[in-house]
DNA sequence: ACAAACAGTGTGCGGCATAAACAATTGGCT
DNA sequence: AGCCAATTGTTTATGCCGCACACTGTTTGT
């Protein structure tokens, strides 16, 4: 008999225990096999080494010797898993309090860990593509910027305004860089420049921004130009508050 | 006996055709009874009304009341299909010649009308989440950027990373707005509550930004804050470079 | 000793994309 | 007019996927 406040393997409300890492060991019962950690850490390995789409049940218990439904027994689903690999993926938050300068210096190198961490783990991009529930981790990182904002002088508000602006940019950046697909992209590219070239007079200004310089190659270019011109207009903002003459 | 330059349907290069309009139809054969164009128009209505989850070959060919396969007659596979679905829902280049005002006032608008898009379809933004081709419709929404941008003074490389960082913003107010799985979020933000309350030295910044104002409610004012900051970042750009003295 | 609680297995369901072989239809060419 | 080749739509089957359910065996509190 469960009672009502019971949160067996099954019940979808432990996804947030196991987030927390509040999540009480039972005592009868044989010992387990393993535990949400390491399922958590080969899904995250399976992902980085062969992308989201590799990561399923069979794949990762196969990894373990097990057969798929025993890691119900550890998750209750296969969404809240992919939430613990995204709160393991992401990890504790940036100490931005040896950093050198402003708060300038302090957003930008947040902007810059972070965009590590998606050039680290591709599939990050993807898998926090929707509106879902923030772990723990995730949570540090967004106070950790929150911090740099609120200490600058920025209403609440603003600071979340602004944090949605920066992290924008770096996973913006993030999905110029890292290319999932890239193959079949090259497979068709030489096709698409044929048809530029071909069709150039409807695009007149892509044509010409190709050939009079083409884009950036480099990651970090596109990063800092954005930070650059952030920074400066959330600067502005400041600066004209408090000098409104 | 194919040829070697010959585009069957299930020709993977077929799909640059489709997307391009540049497809010779037969001449010998049974009439089709479908088109590319319904097929895709219908895939578009399934995923506005119910998700790009719901999209499935069955589910589709169903609303013809037709077999699942009879539609790898018309289009080479799903991810064919999904681009199909993302030029259409973008729809023609936006016309900014109208608007009155300097770059700044075209680019902002050229940033309204992209969010407008993303509200409309709300599965856009993740079935343009990974590097992919890009489509002749989404070709032109790029190129009347690039316009804008280039009219204004900016290189090619700053066109580029100017895009990156618009779009990007654009991308990111989208995904804090339109909310695809909001009933689950939902369910489980009086549980984060609790936990934010109770670990509240954990997030301080965080705790006082939500105590202090919250967050933005409506989706014009952090669309309109970022666009405020990028614009006045990429203005200081043109204007320090005119007068350098 | 016994029963409750738990771990891992086996089986099976419904859904997904898609490959292959097939019958029916149409038009170009002789 | 008639044939053949090209094309359409169907049937059938394969191999994935997440996951529900019933079952066996193990551990531990009482």
């Amino acid at each position: 008999m469960a009672a009502k406040g019971d949160k067996g393997a099954g019940d979808p409300a432990r996804g947030m225990d196991l987030l927390w890492g509040t999540v009480g060991r039972p005592s009868r019962g044989p010992k387990p096999s393993m535990s949400v950690d390491r399922i958590t850490g080969t899904a995250v390995e399976i992902a980085d080494a062969e992308g989201l789409a590799a990561v399923s049940m069979q794949r990762i218990a196969a990894a373990f010797g097990f057969t798929t439904m025993s890691l119900y027994r550890y998750v209750p689903g296969k969404a809240e898993l992919v939430a613990l690999m995204i709160d393991t993926a992401i990890g504790d938050r940036p100490d931005l309090g040896g950093v050198p300068g402003g708060w300038r210096d302090r957003l930008a190198e947040w902007a810059r860990r972070c965009l590590r961490l998606y050039v680290r783990h591709p599939w990050l991009l993807a898998a926090t593509g929707g509106n879902r529930v923030m772990g723990p981790n995730e949570l540090g990182w967004l106070d950790a910027a929150l911090a740099v904002l609120a200490d600058a002088g920025f209403t609440p508000v603003e600071q979340h305004d602004a944090f949605l602006l920066v992290n924008g940019h770096v996973r913006s950046v993030a999905q110029y860089t890292t290319g999932a697909d890239r193959l079949r992209v090259d497979e068709w590219s030489a096709d698409l420049g044929e048809r530029l070239r071909r069709h150039g007079d409807r695009f007149p200004a892509l044509v010409a921004a190709i050939e009079g310089g083409g884009y950036s190659q480099t990651t970090d270019e596109p990063l800092e130009f954005g930070l650059r011109c952030l920074l400066d207009g959330l600067d502005r903002l400041l600066t004209g508050r408090a000098s409104p003459g």
